[in-house]
DNA sequence: ATATTTGCAAATAATTTGCAGTCGA
DNA sequence: TCGACTGCAAATTATTTGCAAATAT
């Protein structure tokens, strides 16, 4: 996606696409690890010197307002923020902390672990554990 | 169960039967709400003046560390705890805040999600939306 | 033009840490 | 007794807030 697509997808949103949002929104599209904002904000000072924490903040709750970016609960010290926004697992690896993202062979399958006369609005499955790679050793 | 008993959960388990371990761990028995450090920090509190916010932190530690106790990545500002060690599902309602436990029809299915090479120690099926009781308005 | 957004510094809130005193086996 | 546990106060860390200056439509 390049820039004016991007700016583009903001606006059709309904949030005004400042090079903040677009910078913050574009990171997420390119790093699939799920960042968080502090991550977020420190590889962005290096390209756009000037740039704050709050404005990071800022962009990534106007970015999911608008329902572009997830806030994903994996860590317990601090927040991740992913980019793709339909359902999908996450794998979480004690041994060397990376997240995975894991599709579902069966999308309906997740729904129907919903109780009976619950309106879900996201569902997340997350596991922890050890990794196919740490495993090998 | 009575404290004798909780007593000897928490020695065959390898740590110590403290009074404010047993304490935090019948807290989370009875209330299967998901409290935070801090709520059950308020609650104990009135019942023994002397319990720090240190000491809770300690418990709940030592009870995780035994496989007693789960820690739940359930909100994004503070972590919930859940003396249900089974795998089962959450479901957290934007309307009135609460956090609904279900179970599974059939627990293997959720095990089937887990990607293949992937050692899983813990399961999570985390939902968001409106409960049942707030839809009906 | 003007309402929204940014960025700084200070505030808040959850959790952790250092350490002296206490408790449990 | 002795090492593990507690509790206080201070430190740390993620996130939020107030507000003046900058920016987008």
């Amino acid at each position: 996606m390049n820039d004016s697509e991007l700016i583009s997808v903001l606006s059709r949103r309904g949030i005004r696409p400042t090079q903040q949002r677009i910078a913050v929104y574009k990171y997420l599209l390119t790093h699939p690890e799920h960042p968080s904002a502090d991550t977020i904000y420190r590889a962005l000072v290096e390209e756009y010197p000037v740039f704050s924490r709050t404005t990071i903040y800022n962009s990534l709750g106007a970015l999911i307002e608008a329902g572009l970016v997830r806030q994903v609960n994996i860590c317990a010290d601090e927040q991740r923020f992913d980019a793709t926004v339909t359902d999908h697992g996450h794998f979480f690896c004690k041994e060397c902390g990376k997240v995975y993202d894991f599709g579902f062979d069966s999308p309906a399958m997740v729904s129907r672990l919903c109780p009976r006369g619950f309106i879900k609005e996201q569902g997340d499955v997350f596991f922890t554990g050890i990794c196919k790679h740490c495993y090998s050793f």
